[in-house]
DNA sequence: GACGTGACGGTTGAA
DNA sequence: CGTTCAACCGTCACG
């Protein structure tokens, strides 16, 4: 499993509760978001909800870039560009033309539709190919080339390459491909996204998945997590970077989404909201969870009594729709943490 | 006072 | 299986 993490994370100079390292809660980036969208000013979101303007600045600076609210995908590598099918290919290319320059593989890796533009090695990459996989090429490629076909086999590549075509989200904007526009960026694998347009006015998937499937939980969570950085789906790759953003492991994980959610709560005394209550199943992230909740149910954030609210509560008029959204999302994510 | 930005210490996950 | 590395995170402080 994952190591333990600390209990409680950490309290920022506004008396919010963050874990270090980790992104906020979706719930809260998503409030963000939402409160900008009110016409909230930053620096009162970053008070209200306890989060500091600059990552408040941030996340709506995201937000406007990409349309995602989002974090974008943590740790991992980026994919090789120089998968084993290209090393095939730059092989073949100079078994058949022992003085090609790396350069030249290049162009030929290009032409041949085995790399696209995006996932085409260095001709650094090419040559140190050559000189560390290919050095004894001479004698190796008298072998190989004999049981292998005298030209680069079409095909067989395509799949791995396709594979990396865009490879991760770690490379959200490939050279030559500017950042998503904001709207662009919304409709993109999950058009739903996390656009507070959708979330606000229209149901997305998401809150489709969340409060109209009640068993929603590890189905949908295998299927957000296919398009999660680990599991990228090669197809989105030209809108990666949105895509990659979508993936909810934050909240998956944090189980923040029920105690994270409840911002709602803390600006719409509505009757129909449950009770906020701290989930009783226990996530390994439930750490997390708690700190989460605290951060958000903070002195000023009391979501179960409804009245107790932050001052700005009553100016906020959130839609009904809304918060009844979010209210089941509420009640359903526990089961989605617990899932996991 | 509001806000953009970079340093910082931290986490994460592929290689 | 532990380490490395490069990505991201949010906070903080500065301007």
């Amino acid at each position: 499993m994952r190591p333990i993490r600390p209990a409680f994370g950490e309290v920022n100079q506004l008396g919010g509760v963050f874990v270090n390292g980790r992104p906020l809660p979706n719930a809260i980036r998503l409030r963000i978001v939402e409160l900008a969208q009110l016409g909230i000013r930053p620096c009162d979101i970053s008070r209200q909800l306890r989060v500091s303007h600059g990552c408040v600045s941030k996340i709506l600076a995201r937000y406007n870039e990409t349309g995602s609210i989002l974090p974008g995908a943590i740790g991992g590598s980026k994919p090789r560009v120089t998968t084993p099918t290209v090393v095939k290919h730059i092989r073949t290319y100079k078994q058949r033309d022992p003085g090609i320059f790396a350069w030249e593989i290049r162009d030929r890796l290009l032409a041949d539709g085995v790399c696209d533009k995006f996932n085409l090695p260095s001709v650094s990459s090419i040559s140190r190919i050559l000189r560390n996989k290919i050095g004894n090429l001479s004698q190796q490629s008298q072998y190989e080339s004999g049981k292998q076909a005298p030209h680069p086999p079409p095909q067989p590549s395509l799949p791995y390459n396709h594979l990396y075509s865009y490879p991760t989200s770690k490379v959200p904007t490939p050279p030559g491909m500017p950042t998503l526009p904001g709207h662009m960026a919304m409709h993109r694998i999950w058009p739903s996204s996390h656009s507070v347009t959708d979330i606000l006015g229209i149901r997305s998937i998401t809150e489709q998945q969340i409060s109209d499937s009640p068993s929603f939980s590890s189905a949908k969570l295998e299927e957000w997590s296919a398009i999660n950085r680990t599991n990228f789906p090669p197809a989105s790759s030209p809108l990666v970077n949105g895509m990659d953003k979508l993936h909810l492991e934050p909240e998956a994980k944090y189980t923040q989404t029920p105690n994270g959610l409840p911002t709602v709560n803390s600006y719409v005394t509505a009757p129909s909201i449950p009770p906020y209550h701290p989930p009783t199943q226990v996530s390994p992230y439930m750490g997390y969870s708690a700190t989460t909740s605290a951060y958000v149910t903070g002195p000023t954030w009391q979501p179960a009594s409804g009245s107790a609210l932050s001052p700005h509560s009553c100016d906020i008029a959130t839609p009904l729709a809304f918060k009844s959204m979010t209210a089941n999302r509420d009640a359903i994510h526990p089961v989605t943490a617990s899932a996991l």
